[in-house]
DNA sequence: GTCTATAGGGCGATAGAC
DNA sequence: GTCTATCGCCCTATAGAC
């Protein structure tokens, strides 16, 4: 899985630095680029500080002199990922039904390609839940806050079209998405034949309009 | 791997051993039950070896000593907690329907009251996702392997007495549940305000049976 | 600004004394 | 059966070389 040269054009503040600024924050890249192609072959324990910075070519110092600790380096990690594949910005609104669930099963299909990232995601998520945790915690929350969102919204667009139910709450079923979606990926790790996008599509029973009370809606797209 | 010199507490060939054995699991049970109530209090993480055997009032060692590795005494606190609450041992074949996500709702709200355990097996879980942790993944692969047997079992039951939609896949649906159980509870240490209750919930509505198509369904299970 | 070298303190695990 | 002592590894911090 080859990486396209690192060129950072994200701070536009940077012209008024001197010089050789732009070098560290394409080397920050480059280690970043690293560490993805490591942590997709393997886990996130047994990947120490040191580890990481072996398999990179730097000393362990280094690697928190870009990033500030090991938390931060893999949350950062899992940040630029997600950076890469985002499924539900070219959400097609018009389709809203088939995408609620549909963005989760195309991130679950590329992530069983990569169980290191699905060891490291859950790894790192349940590290976030105790305390002095505070960086990746506001990571999670947030990304979480942030699909309910979307999610929630293509809910209620699909709502409005008559393509979904009505009378499903949109928060609570964006937030039952993306819990099926994680827990799923787990027991997959633990045990590969349980179909994560069988389960998934059971989901799409609950959005179903009920043809029985279209009294509300009456617009229906097969 | 070593194998440590400790006696294993099922191991029906230890009658032939000399004596002062009921002591050793008299004892053992009693830093076990200890270990629960700072585990109930506190999360996995900051409680090192170290740090529970000074809570419980021993050396580290005395805890290594009955218990092999620190993943061990803390996948057997998990196994003990769930001795005490089984939630589908009890449940009623006849109301298949509700027991499904029932049990589910009932260790939730149970859970919720002890967020030290759910962080715990949060923890535990994702480092059994990891390489060199046999005896915690081989913990939760038996745990979901048998809770999906049982769940999937009521909804075949559901099915036949026709409480429960016939063409929903037993084995997803049970994996399913437990996904969203397990998801949601992570989603609510995050962010509080998510209800698990209500996105549990909407897992009933994929177990309706659709009145519509209740004359189309015309194959059994055998 | 970038990175190396080094040191401190905590960890899980083990060995051997009592 | 339980302890003290110790080992090697880990993350983190920091002083200072380039």
């Amino acid at each position: 899985m080859s990486t396209p040269p690192a060129v950072p054009t994200e701070d536009p503040a940077s012209s008024r630095r001197p010089r050789s600024y732009a070098k560290g924050v394409a080397r920050r890249q480059e280690i970043l680029d690293r560490a993805i192609e490591v942590f997709a072959a393997k886990g996130s324990e047994g990947t120490s500080l040191r580890a990481i910075a072996e398999k990179i070519g730097v000393s362990h110092a280094a690697l928190l002199h870009y990033f500030g600790s090991r938390e931060e380096l893999l949350v950062e990690v899992l940040r630029e990922r997600e950076r890469r594949h985002d499924d539900y910005r070219t959400a097609d609104d018009r389709r809203a039904h088939d995408e609620v669930v549909g963005g989760m099963v195309r991130a679950a299909h590329r992530n069983v390609t990569v169980p290191g990232f699905v060891s490291l995601y859950t790894s790192l998520l349940a590290g976030s839940l105790e305390p002095d945790r505070e960086y990746s915690r506001e990571f999670f929350a947030t990304r979480f806050a942030r699909i309910r969102d979307r999610l929630s919204a293509l809910i209620r667009i699909g709502q409005e079209e008559g393509g979904i139910r009505a009378d499903v709450d949109p928060e609570a079923m964006a937030a039952l998405v993306i819990a099926a979606s994680d827990g799923l990926q787990t027991q997959w790790l633990l045990e590969p034949s349980v179909g994560i996008e069988r389960s998934l599509a059971l989901l799409e029973l609950i959005l179903e309009p009920d043809p029985a009370e279209s009294d509300k809606n009456s617009s229906r797209t097969a």
